[in-house]
Formats: C-alpha cells, structure tokens, sequence
DNA sequence: TTGTACGCGTTATCAG
DNA sequence: CTGATAACGCGTACAA
C-alpha cells in the first residue's frame, strides 16, 4: 500500500544529508546531535533498509544460503541436519543475516545442483557435496565463500570445512565393545563415496584387530538398509556377538532385525551406532556423541571469516562414547 | 575471482543495446536477428543475473518468505511442516523463485516475529499464525502477498489462506467410532488460539451426542501432551471406551498411556488421530487424512495468484478417514 | 564532521 | 523493433 520509506525520507525528516543517515545506519563516526536526529528520524519514520539497494550497493551478504546436495526427501529424514540448520539460523539470526534453502527443481543431480548455485552470490553452506562437486567447485572458482559441513573431498584446500573426527570415534566404540568382551564384531557401512564413510570403516578396521570381510556390509545409512544389512550379517556370520552400524539409524534397523530373529540385545549381539541422534536416545542406543550445538556455532564462525576475507580452513570437531543399554 | 557478467557485457558482445539484451531476458517482443545474437552472447559470456539489481529495478520477486509464528524447536517436530515445505520449495523451484527462511532470534512471541517480517518485501508463507497476529497485520497492511497456512484468524479478508476442513474431520471420525459401538467418547483437544484446535472440537461437539465435559481434556499437539491428557482422561473418566486426540502426535501418546495403564487398544478403548502423518503409519493408528500434497499445491498457486495481483481468497481442502488398527 | 555526486545491474519509458 | 536514459535505494569516495 504506503511506499516504504527510504534514507532521503530519513534524511529530510532528521534535517540531515542521505550521507548522514546511511553513515548512522553503518555504525560510523557521526557527531552526536545528527545521531541522535537520525535516530529519532529512523523510528519516526519505521525506516526498514531496502536489502537489495543495499546490496548491489556493494555492501554485506545478507543472506547465507543452504545448499543440498541430495534430494531434499532424504534431508527430512536426517534430524541431524535440521539441528544443524536450525541452530546456525539462529546464529546467523543474531548477525542479521537470513538463510535462503534454494532448491533443485530436478533431483540430486551434480548438474541440478551446480545449475542451482550459478544464481548464488552470497556466502554459501553446502551439505553433502559428493566428491569433486562441480557445484563446489564452480562456487569456489567465483570466489564464493563455501563452507562445507563434512570434508569436501576434491576442494579440502579451496573452501572452508567442519568435521568430526570419525575414524577416532569408530575406532573408541569398536575398542569398547573389545573391552566388553565382544570378539566378532560386525560392521554396517556409510555409503563409501560419502568422507564419513570411508573413516568410520578406517576406525573400524583400526581397532577390530584380526578383519574378517565376511563381517562387513554395506549400508546407506538409512532405518531399511540397517535392517537388510542386518539380516544379511546374521546369515553369512551366525556367530557375530556385536554390530557397529555407521549411523544411528541403521543401528535402530539392526536392533529391529535382531528383534525379529530372536536374538537378544546386548545379551547376545551387541549393538552400537554413530551420531547419537534423537532416534539412539529412544531406543537406548550405545554410540558416538557428535557434538552438534557446537559443530553448528563453528560452522557459523568459519562461515563469518571467510565474509570477513579470511582464507578457507578446516576444522575437526571431537567426539565421544555414549554408553546406553543396547551395549 | 572474476567479476560476473552483466548485461552490458553481453550487449556488447552481441552487439546491440542493453535495452534488448533485457528484453530477450524477459520475453519481450524482439527482432529474429537481435534475439540470436544475444542468446549466443548469453552462453559465450556466462550470464546470471544479478537478482538484486533486477527487484531493485522493479522486477517481480525472485524469492518468497516462509515465516514460522513459533519456535523452531517445535516445527522440527511437525514432519507435516516439512512436508508442505518441501513440496511447496519443488513448485516454487519451477518458476525460479527461491524460498528464504528467516529466523526470529529471540522465541516466538509475537513482537519477535513481526520484527523479523518487518524486513521482508517478499511474499509471505505463513505458518501457525495465532489469532490476531501483528505480525500479518503488518504485512498485509504494507500490501505485501501473504498466504497463510490454516486460517488467518482476524485477518480472513486481507490474506489468502489455505486450510482443511477440520469441523467435518472431527465429525466424521467421531461418527465413525459411533458406528462402532463406541458411547463414552473423550477427546484431547487442540490449543484454543488455534483455529484447528477449535474446530476439531467443534466436529467432536456435533457428532458425540451427549456432551460431557468430564470427556474433554486440552492438549497441545505434543506427544507428552497426549499422555498426560490421556492419563487425567483414564482418571476423570475410567468408563471411557474411545479417545479421538485433535492431533496423531497426541494419539500416539495417548496409545503409550494406554498401554502403560493396562487398556487393550482397540479392544478396550479405541483411539483415533487427525492429520494422518507419519507416526500414524508408523503406530497403525485410525486418523483424517489431510491431503498434503494437493494443500501444497494449493498454498503455491494460492501465493502465485496473488503475486500477479488477484485478491486474496481463501480455500478449504477436504479430508478423509483413513481406518487401521486403533479403531 | 558533513554534504554531494557517482556507481552498482536491471527494468521500463520514450523517442526514433 | 531498437537504442538511449531515467529511475530503483544505498554505500562511499571526494570535496568542503
């Protein structure tokens, strides 16, 4: 309806110059009786900055967009990443900078992917980018801050990146379901084209001592996978007293596939998982705490430096057992 | 790095005016000739336009606000939200508009989020809006496109709105349990300053025949809600023989409080959902199904209309019963 | 310290 | 049909 009202608007009202008012809104030394004027103009007029005005003026992104790369069904299902989004929303809330969720119109595609963020000029958080992402690559070439959550493998030097330490964190509950007495333990996989993955197999084998490929399957970290994978475990190794699934999630599929054939937990298969989800606290899941609130604040704080012009650099985040009931 | 191209890059590669090169852009009228030497000049030089520069000229909005109205850490529950997130990203995807997700920092008073609206130009998705929102009443005053999701209680007139027909849904399902011998029927409610809330029990109050308020417990579309109602219920009234919950999220905890209390689901009470989401499948549970994807759809075009210029209008999606084990 | 004027990339108007 | 050119709202050198 009513045209919102823009600096010179301000600027007539405070008795100042356009100058004036933008130095007040930018935090720059300005004499006290004009602050104080434009102040009062500001809320007088319920002056609200024209974000596109500012920033094609060269100013600060003031959005951050959230980049997937996997089709977004999948997402919904990861409740780790929804913490993960919503509390760097908050952080960035804090900073006045909004998230934009662009979305591929066709599906999990590299090129779906990478045609999404050539419109993308500010700051950009991507999620499961596969190996060597040309999506990752076209955003670093253009000098696009990226930070990554996970290693982006193929650009480890060219965008910045927070990760957990997972070959630590498989090769602690692997040597604690060791210490618990367990001697044939199996494993349920990540996929292997994902970095968490292939480490968590790395800890795996770090700490199983003697590696028998028949206690090894593949998963793809999903409650079904956890479930097939399982089933396929207790047929080719009967004799298996523990599985380590690379996710939660699996892990809740494993303990349902124990269930249904009768095999007690932990009484006679051990199960344990990884990321300590909302899904390991309702079934009581032994597994490896990833500390998500904190993974979020430095995915922030390496997203803010790199705007800032700091170079891109990566860093690891701990993590540690959480011993429940089902090992 | 290098500096994108703009439209006077590809002008000047074409050969003609910017003029033209943003009018092929858009669609406009132009000569056979001309529009394939800027097509080639598109290509060769990378274009993407720059989005800002193109609203702050005028042009239609290029992306669209999904404004929550509560705290973040509820929504993550509501795999509904999600859902009609999701599809309504895909569709909106296809007509190259962005959705952006802004963040209320403090919580979810009312004061929080119109701050939040307050800088937004775009239009507006809203969810979850309480009665008499001033947040709405902002955005619709300043003639921004608002749809609202579930109706916009005090502001049906000046926003369009999609919602489902809750008062029927209550109806037929109590209906149901009726026909299915059911007499002592009790209900967990909704939150009163939301509109389903309200009309769910009005569909309770027409089909139950006699009314008995000791049969009437509120919740608050939580699963610890539907426990703790479902227990003060199995107290107030033990002769009860069926509990329709305004939401499945409470069904399901008032299918743990009944199991814990010793009731045989469905042989001593039956229970019985709204919304049909995804713990409904999970737990076998009775409920209305709310066509989701058709609301989706409903909210895009109902945004799309508005965003040409169309007056606001509301629309109501009709439900079903969907029968399982729980009643 | 403050005001002025230019530039950012597009769209749209107005002549030609 | 096409080419100039004036907005759009703001940041910022530059000048005063």
């Amino acid at each position: 309806m009513s045209r919102r009202s823009t600096i010179y608007d301000v600027a007539r009202v405070a008795g100042v110059s356009v100058g004036t008012v933008s130095r007040v809104l930018n935090g720059h030394p300005v004499g006290a009786a004009s602050r104080a004027a434009v102040q009062r103009a500001l809320v007088s007029t319920g002056y609200v900055a024209n974000q596109h005005a500012r920033r094609l003026a060269g100013a600060r992104p003031a959005t951050v967009a959230f980049l997937h790369c996997v089709p977004g069904d999948r997402l919904l299902a990861d409740a780790n990443v929804n913490t993960l989004q919503l509390d760097c929303r908050r952080a960035l809330g804090d900073e006045d900078i909004m998230m934009v969720t662009p979305v591929a119109g066709g599906g999990p595609s590299d090129t779906a992917v990478r045609a999404l963020a050539a419109r993308l000029d500010d700051p950009v958080l991507v999620f499961s980018a596969p190996r060597d992402s040309t999506a990752v690559a076209d955003l670093a070439g253009r000098g696009v801050p990226v930070v990554s959550c996970g290693v982006p493998l193929g650009h480890e030097r060219r965008v910045s990146y927070v990760t957990t330490d997972d070959r630590d964190g498989a090769q602690q509950i692997v040597s604690y379901l060791r210490s618990r007495g367990r001697r044939r333990i199996a494993t349920i996989t990540g996929p292997m084209d994902l970095p968490g993955g292939v480490q968590r197999l790395a800890g795996y084998r770090d700490a199983v001592g003697t590696f028998d490929p028949a206690l090894v399957v593949p998963g793809d970290y999903t409650f079904e996978g956890g479930l097939a994978a399982t089933r396929q475990l207790l047929r080719q190794a009967p004799d298996l007293d523990a599985i380590f699934a690379a996710s939660d999630t699996m892990a809740a599929g494993a303990l349902a596939a124990c269930e249904q054939a009768g095999r007690q937990v932990p009484g006679d298969v051990a199960v344990a998982g990884f990321d300590d989800a909302k899904i390991a606290t309702q079934t009581r899941l032994t597994t490896v705490r990833i500390p998500w609130h904190r993974y979020a604040a430095q995915l922030t704080i390496q997203l803010l430096r790199r705007m800032a012009g700091d170079e891109p650099s990566g860093v690891v985040m701990p993590v540690d057992l959480v011993i429940r009931a089902s090992a």
